[in-house]
RNA sequence: GGCCCCUUCGUCUAGCGGUCAGGACGGGAGCCUCUCACGCUCCAGACAGGAGUUCGAUUCUCCUAGGGGUCACCA
């Protein structure tokens, strides 16, 4: 593998393998701190990505059998199959070990080998893979989801691994816009940037030298080559291709395929060398069903860029099998690669993980959603007001159901997430039930959960409330009739501002004609008791006085006091926002009137 | 265009051969009521089409149509 540039920094990984002391550190869970802020910093040298891990020597016995998604385990295997099996895996180590003798490289753990087959894999371990490109996705929010809620249900294990490979889009800031949204979500990784692992580094960028040797050995097996074309090159076939045939149909078929030609110098890619035969490759999605696509319809496919950057299909692969992922959770959009994936996978003389495609999210056009028909940022939400749970709960409905029910707590969604609960079509974003079920959230959370966000949506207005009985009461009157607290915030400000300004048309509407009745009003709100049940009864009795409904002296009242014709309860209104305020108020609203109706008019 | 996948009310979905095809969001009507909201009651609203298989298909098979995805040195 001798990408130009790449030469140079050669010390594979037998400096890594030693060092394993390393290994545990790092691994602590539940400090958050830690997690965050430093993207990447602290994976030092987990470059021994093959451990020796003794233990599983031990699973044998006891912990065969009991497994992870329940839906295609058999009991007991035949006496048949399990000798089959025995000699299988004698033929497989061997083939490891020699392989390993070839590379002179540690040996490779027999853990490996062993993940992905059905009777080791004790705990699932799972990852997501964000590409850094920028937020984190709503959709990518759900598929991080889904894969976190499986492996926290079977206590297995949640990776976060970072497919920076696009050096050209990804960014630091997007690495920590992708954990803030995660770690806003809570939805936390037991291994991975921040906290570590035995499997890092968690980067990709940080991986070459493992891709590097996978690609050698696909090369010595015969089943990946080197190919010399240019990128220019490539793309004037291609070109040339549409313009001949009309068709966008290009299949490239390398000249360096077969080794016909001497290899010649310079930059090269590595292409997986696709068997020419019509046979299929299929797999068991854990959703789908039956897949397969054939070997003729697939090409050979670039696993590795001149400058040994893997491409996704490749990166992932390698990544999924080193880091013993058990099963694969991802968007329906990758339905077609994951035949790619397995071959490379076969040819590395392992078993895929398990698939489970998710269909995808659709915008209200049935296409994949897209930044021009709404929010689709995870943190947008979050400065939206949304509660975290509400999204969760509402991402886990979209492509998901348990009969009938709707809403779900975190620890049901634990109890019942299961990847035959996932319906294959595409679903519609829809924001209205969000908003439903953001409201019945909100409507069910604790008032101290609620306070802080509550507040820094005020503060967002410019506004400034502490964390006292009053703004409880507030919020308490606005968590049933709004739908977000971004919502709370705009419509109770006129609780935290002095002073308020009467809208043109309630105000025309309702303080004009009604001096008489708000003078009155002044008057008993700068004496009485200052109290709901009592201003109601004042209130009431004024109506029946001029023998009108109490509508008829609330609206004007409200109005004076709100500035609007919508408000809570007014009685309730009044007293939170006080006498005095309310008397300015009141007293405001009339010199309002004055200024429209000028004596005289 | 090739390949892969999908198809139940407007939307999210339940259904896993026999149901008046259920629920939720949204919509409509009403009750409650100082406005708004909550809550409650009620209403409208779907098996894409066509062949089979079957005593019987929303459910199984095939075809058609429609939709989506993917065909990059993006992921």
């Amino acid at each position: 593998m001798a990408s130009a540039g790449a030469e140079g920094d050669e010390p594979l990984s037998e400096s890594g393998a030693l060092d394993r002391a390393d290994d545990l550190e790092g691994r602590d869970r539940g400090e958050d701190s830690a997690r965050t802020g430093d993207a990447g910093g602290d994976h030092v040298d987990h470059r021994h990505h093959f451990r020796l891990r003794d233990e599983v020597l031990g699973v044998e016995g006891d912990e065969r059998g009991r497994l992870g998604d329940g839906r295609d385990r058999g009991e007991g295997e035949s006496g048949e199959r399990a000798r089959h099996r025995s000699a299988t895996i004698v033929r497989a180590l061997a083939g490891r070990i020699l392989h390993a003798l070839t590379l002179g490289r540690s040996l490779p753990t027999v853990s490996r080998f062993f993940a992905g087959s059905d009777w080791a894999m004790t705990k699932p371990r799972l990852r997501f893979a964000p590409s850094p490109t920028g937020y984190l996705h709503i959709g990518g929010a759900r598929t991080a989801l889904f894969n976190w809620l499986y492996a926290r249900k079977y206590q297995g294990t949640f990776v976060l691994r970072i497919e920076d490979t696009d050096r050209a889009r990804s960014t630091d800031e997007s690495v920590r816009a992708v954990f803030e949204a995660l770690e806003w979500l809570g939805l936390d990784w037991d291994e991975g940037p921040g906290v570590g692992g035995e499997y890092g580094p968690y980067f990709q960028t940080e991986r070459l030298e493992v891709y590097r040797d996978y690609a050698e050995r696909l090369i010595r097996t015969g089943h990946a080559y080197k190919s010399y074309e240019t990128k220019e090159e490539l793309s004037r076939l291609r070109e040339a291709h549409k313009q001949g045939s009309g068709r966008d149909d290009f299949r490239y078929e390398s000249r360096w395929r077969d080794g016909r030609e001497p290899p010649r110098e310079g930059p090269f890619v590595v292409r997986f060398k696709m068997p020419k035969d019509e046979q299929p490759v299929g797999f068991d999605d854990l959703v789908y069903g039956q897949v397969s696509k054939r070997h003729v319809d697939m090409d050979d496919w670039i696993m590795l860029r001149p400058d040994g950057i893997p491409t996704y299909n490749f990166g992932a692969a390698v990544d999924d099998l080193t880091m013993e992922i058990t099963h694969v959770a991802r968007g329906d959009d990758h339905l077609n690669n994951t035949p790619m994936q397995i071959l490379v996978f076969r040819a590395l003389g392992h078993d895929p993980p398990k698939f489970a495609h998710l269909p995808m999210i659709l915008g209200p056009d049935k296409k994949k959603l897209s930044k021009r028909t709404g929010s689709v940022s995870v943190t947008e939400y979050r400065d939206n007001g949304y509660l975290p749970h509400a999204l969760v709960n509402f991402l886990a409905r979209m492509g998901w159901s348990r009969g009938d029910q709707e809403v779900f707590t975190r620890a049901e969604l634990l109890e019942h997430f299961d990847w035959n609960g996932i319906g294959k079509a595409g679903g519609v974003w829809n924001k209205e039930k969000l908003d439903w079920l953001d409201n019945y959230w909100m409507r069910v959370s604790p008032p101290e959960a609620l306070m802080p966000l509550f507040m820094g949506q005020l503060a967002r207005l410019g506004l400034t409330a502490g964390d006292d009985e009053r703004s409880r009461a507030i919020l308490r009157l606005y968590v049933e009739r709004t739908s977000t607290l971004k919502e709370a915030a705009e419509q109770a400000a006129f609780f935290f501002s002095d002073g308020v300004a009467i809208d043109e048309k309630a105000g025309e509407k309702q303080l004009l004609g009604n001096r008489p009745l708000l003078e009155a009003a002044r008057e008993r709100f700068a004496s009485g008791t200052f109290e709901a049940l009592s201003l109601e009864e004042w209130t009431k009795a004024h109506a029946e006085k001029a023998g009108v409904k109490l509508g008829k002296v609330a609206q004007p009242l409200r109005v004076a006091v709100t500035g609007n014709t919508v408000s809570p309860p007014l009685f309730d209104t009044l007293v939170l926002i006080g006498r005095d305020e309310a008397v300015r108020r009141v007293g405001a609203a009339l010199e309002w009137m004055s200024e429209k109706t000028p004596p005289g008019a």
